[in-house]
DNA sequence: TCTGGGGTCCTAGGACCC
DNA sequence: TCTGGGGTCCTAGGACCC
């Protein structure tokens, strides 16, 4: 047989991507109808330093875009609703959109909290009736995806369906807001070729200029040069360039949940300080906090980074890792005061600080022959902090070092009260 | 108008081991 | 006196995504 049939003979993948429009900004408007056809801008406070987390469409038409600082927003759109942002709601409507998904197809990869990965290849015979023909089944699927999921949610969202992976992302981005984006097999390089390079995932601004200074500015012109050549300018990225730019791609969806890579948590100060103190304050604010998640997930990290980023936007990290994998604060916040002159060794304001915990496992850890009882003893003492947070908030209990913070900085995250408790060591 | 916070992945150099 | 090659781990920085 010639090897074009054999290919052909291989049934080909159906993968779909689910988007929702403005996830954040629509989630507002779903919870409160008084907002719905208003613009909604979710971000941080006005008067702060954030920038916006997402917007409705009645906003982006006033020029309102993601990324761009809340006061500049406010200045194009002061009519708009500015909201902070309710996160336990998004990811109560992020699990009704994975169920709803559930029940079309069992394989469903969740990629954030918008977004889902579905492969559809096996419901061929639940929909070839429903299409205009026979080979149009997946736009039939995913219409009645979309319908389904609006029905029950009432979420407005975007899909794309494609053999592959990719394919499947840059369709739902053709097809938003609201619509359904099927390329049909064969059709990839027509879709692809007219397309800016931007849309490929994985280019941002940095490397479309590269790709511009190449005069590569469409999909069609990186198809038109060499894997060799591309490699060779782009190394990895460039074997990528070269299978995406001819409608190539995985099509592999993976419903397992991952282990994490990273537990981090950092903070832009509401004016740039030098104070020392109140940098190990803060650090030891947000070591409590990320380490409090790390327990939480049942896992332990080796490696503990600190990041520091100075009023001019230089930014520099310095981690250390330490000898055994842990849960406790107290092991990590060593580290960082360690690592903390070492990094800030400028002398110029900082505007933000931040840790990493990276090098995760599963707990479960060997147990150390010596010190035993007391590396116990401090578990237990971190379990019933987090209990006690667990019951009145994580702020209801702070240790002495990052007690000062509370006169001085207001963390946006929770419920920013006295405390219950606090620990003086 | 100054530029968030949570992540992932890639690159590149150096240490260290065999 | 000059100088292997491969593999792994660690560190720092940066691009990118939502």
């Amino acid at each position: 047989l010639p090897r074009e049939f054999l290919f052909r003979s291989i049934p080909l993948a159906v993968i779909a991507l689910l988007d929702l429009d403005a996830f954040f900004a629509q989630a507002e408007q779903i919870r409160r109808p008084e907002l719905r056809g208003r613009p909604v801008v979710v971000g941080g406070r006005t008067t702060d330093r954030s920038v916006v987390a997402s917007s409705s469409y009645e906003a982006r038409a006033r020029g309102v875009k993601t990324a761009m600082p809340i006061a500049q927003a406010l200045r194009l759109c002061p009519d708009a609703a500015f909201l902070r942002g309710d996160f336990a709601w998004y990811a109560e409507l992020s699990r009704r959109m994975h169920e709803v998904c559930l029940e079309h197809t069992p394989i469903v990869e969740k990629v954030s909290l918008d977004e889902a990965f579905l492969d559809l290849s096996g419901c061929r015979r639940h929909y070839r009736r429903e299409a205009p023909s026979d080979a149009a089944w997946p736009l039939a699927a995913a219409c009645r995806l979309q319908q389904h999921l609006h029905e029950t949610t009432g979420l407005v969202s975007s899909i794309g369906i494609a053999t592959n992976r990719v394919l499947a992302k840059i369709s739902s981005e053709l097809a938003k807001p609201g619509g359904v984006l099927w390329v049909p097999p064969g059709g990839e390089q027509a879709l692809l070729s007219p397309l800016p390079i931007r849309h490929l995932p994985g280019v941002g601004p940095k490397t479309a200029a590269r790709l511009k200074r190449y005069n590569l500015q469409t999909i069609g012109d990186l198809a038109g040069v060499s894997r060799e050549l591309l490699v060779e300018l782009f190394g990895e990225a460039g074997q990528h360039f070269y299978d995406v730019s001819r409608g190539r791609g995985s099509s592999k969806v993976s419903p397992e949940v991952r282990l994490p890579k990273s537990i981090s948590r950092e903070t832009t100060f509401e004016h740039d300080t030098c104070d020392r103190h109140r940098l190990a304050a803060m650090l030891s604010y947000l070591l409590q906090r990320a380490c409090r998640q790390l327990r939480g997930d049942n896992l332990l990290a080796a490696t503990v980074t600190l990041k520091l980023r100075y009023s001019d936007f230089q930014t520099m990290a310095r981690s250390r890792t330490l000898a055994e994998p842990t849960d406790h604060d107290d092991a990590f916040y060593a580290a960082i005061m360690d690592l903390l002159p070492k990094t800030y060794t400028r002398r110029v304001a900082i505007r933000l600080v931040g840790v990493c915990l990276s090098g995760l496992s599963r707990a479960g850890r060997q147990l150390l022959l010596f010190d035993e009882t007391s590396y116990q003893r401090r578990s237990r003492l971190y379990a019933s902090m987090d209990a006690v947070r667990e019951r009145f908030g994580f702020s209801s209990l702070v240790t002495s070092r990052a007690l000062d913070l509370l006169a001085t900085h207001k963390p946006s995250h929770d419920g920013f009260e006295l405390p219950v408790a606090c620990l003086s060591r």
